[in-house]
DNA sequence: GTTCGTGCAAATACTTTGCAAGTCG
DNA sequence: CGACTTGCAAAGTATTTGCACGAAC
């Protein structure tokens, strides 16, 4: 896990970027959290270690760390944006809309389709982004108890 | 073209919701658009039609359209949210992040996913939005020799 | 007449920016 | 030292809400 943070350190510097304890915080905040956060979550944890890291910092190095693709961003419409670590496999979500439940579907799932999107369309760099929004068995069953009872 | 609006204007009616000519200008704008349309712009079409309706009201009927599954919105990290009419296929999008001409992808391209994914980890309702972004032909080789000028 | 919907203005949330002070190499 | 970063406060944007008036049923 250390490890990862000195490269994408390394990867900071390659690309002329300074190390500040600041951006060296909020990626590790995001590579140890299991999870997708939100702005708001990693502003938490950041100040969490340091209480005098602003929000401005948070903005501005998240924007950082997509552009040089150390982290990625994903968007369920009517949510928060979320971010997590982009090492390792991409990969897609399948989320809850009651709960919230993220479950990580490997990149695999789309079979080719990136290449086949790109030649097809004369597309470059393309990157695809699955996001799939449901119920889970929990949530889906309260409701349909909630609804009954009305 | 005029059926759909009158089914969609019965539907809204069966759950109960009012027909006020600002929900039948609002859903009009989007059924005619054969784009996805921000905010921005459905404000401005609506505008054209009445210089009246206000900004609360097309947030305000964007939400009830939604819930009512008339319209779709969907959300590529960093950009506004688009909206555009539900009715026919669903589909998916390819978008260029420079000029952002956009492609619409048939559903059928992820085969029978969605029945996949329910089954193995037990959702229900579960839709699928899929986003691809990257240069089109044209941009991609703009950005080539404005990279190679430097 | 009662309920629902709208416009307006104000409130809220979210994000970006200018700038002076501080830090890194 | 010179270039890059940060924190703070202010400005911008985007979205939501309270409420009185008007429209629909």
């Amino acid at each position: 896990m250390h490890s990862f943070l000195q490269s994408s350190n390394d990867l900071l510097r390659q690309r002329g970027y300074r190390l500040t304890p600041q951006r060296h915080m909020i990626l590790r905040v995001i590579q140890e959290a299991d999870e997708h956060l939100s702005i708001d979550q990693i502003m938490e944890r950041v100040q969490q270690l340091n209480p005098y890291v602003s929000l401005s910092t948070v903005y501005r190095t998240l924007e950082l760390l997509k552009s040089v693709g150390l982290v990625r961003e994903s968007h369920l419409p009517g949510e928060q944006p979320l971010y997590e670590t982009a090492e390792g496999h991409a990969h897609h979500h399948l989320i809850c809309r009651r709960c919230k439940a993220t479950f990580h579907l490997d990149e695999e799932l789309l079979g080719n389709l990136n290449e086949q999107l790109q030649k097809q369309y004369h597309f470059h760099g393309l990157s695809l982004e699955l996001m799939a929004a449901g119920y889970c068995n929990e949530c889906w069953h309260k409701i349909q108890q909630e609804q009954t009872q009305e």
